[in-house]
DNA sequence: TCTGAGCCCATGATATCCCATGATTTCCCA
DNA sequence: TGGGAAATCATGGGATATCATGGGCTCAGA
């Protein structure tokens, strides 16, 4: 079992708000602690909801306090993430409520997609997304052209686009 | 038992959509935590899906990682390659079901090549695969006229056995 | 009483599990 | 070394469990 979010999955709102979290984030999700998610506006991504963990939050939170990293900036990022965040616990058949000032940031309808993104995972108004990631794959195409034979190498940073 | 994925296998696609892994490469993944693959479309041919296993994976989320986070390389490599990644086990009979987007990518219909690359395997549709491993072993003459005293000499790819 | 949130049940679609079959391939033994 | 027994594998298909979704019911607070 992966520890990471994997895939893309959409599903529907229902007429309470309600979404059912995809099957396979709900065991990752569950081990880090309770049968929920935590969900905040993206503010690198405009339009995105991000998802993830209690893990993932309290890496944020270690973060906060790191050397290695822009105090300004983490200042600015966990005022923006712990302070617009959603605990939502979901239901005994996996599904929440879409905060509605969630859904009003990403412009969600009566549907709306969770893309896996290793750590944590997004949820996207479907037709943002497939925008979103046409652009995405034609930068990293540009970008990463080496990214395989880096990766085999053993994880080594080797320039290009760091 | 080495650790790396050789040689063609042409399997065909069942009324539900099942295929079975090849069986020389099932050991290579289970090993490398659970019995199943990561299947995405290629970012570098355009029409195969790249297979491998949670090694692979681990790496590409460490290559991930090293970028500083909430960069704009992690945002191309994860919205790319992850959003578009499917974790997929195999059942008792080593079979999968290769999900609709990654048949769709790749064209495939009835049947479908699994080809070992190394760390990766790839599937192709069989024509595009014959019209790929064409292309490139003229390629491969024209550019590198020494390569075949070359292959001789270390033993030739599995690609030959075609 | 009204409203909203949470809870449970129902349902159709899908995915998973399991068993069966035929074709090879591998192994064993004369 | 030839032949047959046994194991492996790819494939087919039915039974079962899981999942996403819809809808109703209950409880709490206003």
């Amino acid at each position: 079992m992966a520890p990471i979010f994997l895939g893309t999955h959409e599903v529907k709102l229902d007429s309470k708000g309600r979404v059912s979290i995809p099957a396979p984030f709900r065991p990752t999700l569950s081990r880090q602690g309770f049968d929920g998610v935590i969900l905040f506006p993206s503010y690198k991504v405009e339009g995105a909801i991000e998802g993830c963990g209690q893990d993932f939050l309290n890496q944020l939170m270690d973060s906060v306090n790191s050397y290695e990293l822009f105090s300004d900036a983490q200042e600015d990022l966990s005022a923006t993430i712990f302070g617009a965040a959603h605990q939502l616990q979901w239901d005994s058949n996996g599904r929440i409520v879409l905060p509605e000032a969630l859904i009003s940031a990403a412009d969600i309808k009566d549907k709306a997609v969770f893309v896996g993104t290793g750590a944590l995972f997004r949820i996207w108004q479907p037709e943002r997304w497939a925008a979103y990631q046409a652009a995405r794959r034609q930068s990293a195409k540009e970008k990463v052209p080496s990214l395989a034979v880096k990766s085999q190498a053993g994880g080594q940073s080797a320039g290009g686009a760091a």
